[in-house]
DNA sequence: CTACCGATTGACT
DNA sequence: GTCAATCGGTAGA
């Protein structure tokens, strides 16, 4: 498969470090429907239980158990009615995970218009609910292993002569605790990202 | 059981 | 920039 899927081992280091890592990796999802792809532009780290703005911050419930399991599987939850989905680092216990929160599309651009019932492609997946919206991402999938290499998975981008990202990293979106914290990673100048078009530091 | 909150989005001024 | 829809998770009676 082209679109080998990310091995465990990648998962299982510090998360800023998997977080920076993760951008320019590519999501993929398979359906019955057909394939899509996305680049992964965006990204916000989830400290486990030092960082307050984490779910698991004050302990394992029920909705946050795949926080708690190992890392390579996702984490799935509902917030205002959408879904956001997040790639669980650091061993099992320790709840870490990394939200995405943008990819750019790449391939299955029809069957994410479908799904979104939206002709814009820069509204598909910018921003953490639309992502799952157009690829079809909901609780079913809370828990599932992102290493396996079908249905839903990361991987290593194909062309291995890509340019190097310039990346920005700023304070987490939606988030009123530790601002001072900057756990949120992007491309810079990319188009798909969510938010305002900051041109911040590279770094 | 009820009450409150939110890692969002889309519509609006 | 502002604001509210809308509902699962959570805490508390």
């Amino acid at each position: 498969m082209l679109l080998r899927a990310l091995p465990r081992e990648f998962y299982l280091r510090d998360p800023v470090v998997v977080a920076r890592d993760l951008l320019g990796k590519r999501l993929a999802r398979e359906t019955s429907a057909g394939v899509c792809v996305g680049r992964i532009v965006e990204v916000e780290a989830y400290l486990s239980r030092r960082d307050p703005a984490c779910h698991a911050s004050r302990g394992m419930t029920q909705r946050n158990a795949a926080m708690f399991g190992p890392a390579g599987h996702a984490y799935v939850y509902m917030i205002h009615h959408r879904w956001c989905l997040n790639a669980v680092t650091e061993p099992e216990g320790v709840p870490s995970a990394i939200l995405i929160r943008a990819i750019e599309p790449l391939d299955g651009i029809e069957l994410m218009h479908q799904r979104r019932r939206t002709d814009i492609v820069r509204d598909l997946a910018r921003g953490p609910a639309r992502l799952c919206e157009a690829l079809a991402v909901d609780r079913t999938y809370n828990g599932w292993d992102l290493t396996a290499g079908r249905e839903l998975w990361i991987a290593e981008g194909p062309d291995i002569n890509e340019p190097r990202l310039r990346i920005v990293r700023s304070a987490r979106i939606g988030i009123s605790s530790a601002q001072r914290r900057l756990l949120r990673f992007y491309v810079a100048n990319n188009r798909f990202v969510s938010g305002r078009l900051a041109s911040g530091r590279t770094g």
